[in-house]
DNA sequence: GAGTGATGTAAAGTAGGCTTTACGTAAAGT
DNA sequence: ACTTTACGTAAAGCCTACTTTACATCACTC
């Protein structure tokens, strides 16, 4: 699953530790989605999704045709 | 987490067990996801998106202001 | 009224999302 | 040089999404 969450994050000029106190999720969790590292819960989606003020389908990518 | 998986299954003339293949998961996830007993990965929601031709954000509706 | 198909519950197990803690490193400031 | 800030890794543990199996009910058909 890859993900815009780095790229947009520094683009509003949030630290990885700002961003994981806004979601209410930990720094590991913030690191391990921005690195690809697995695949969020649909809660967790919809929080960023709300919080970048965009659609989830523009934020994630599943990998192909899973 | 609330859906429309339920009435759009049956728009569509599914079974629980069709969608179930379908979607490459257990009949018993599909029974508690229509039940809104939890929240599926994000994967899951992309596939049922991609299934149903629908956004994410048309099927699913966060409970609120989590 | 026995058989079949669709829906549902219950319970035990597995896998992975997410947390917590601890440590490493590099950049920048003092 | 020391401190602070931001980013990263590693490992152990918890919780829950999801699986599997088994059984119950209802509607329909024969």
């Amino acid at each position: 699953m890859k993900n815009l969450i780095k790229e947009i994050r520094m683009e509003l000029g949030f630290t990885q530790g700002e961003l994981s106190e806004k979601l209410e999720v930990s720094r590991q969790t913030i690191i391990s989605l921005e690195k690809g590292r697995y695949n969020p819960s649909l809660i967790l989606a919809f929080k960023i999704a709300k919080l970048f003020n965009r659609s989830i389908e523009d934020i994630f990518e599943p990998d192909e045709v899973e």
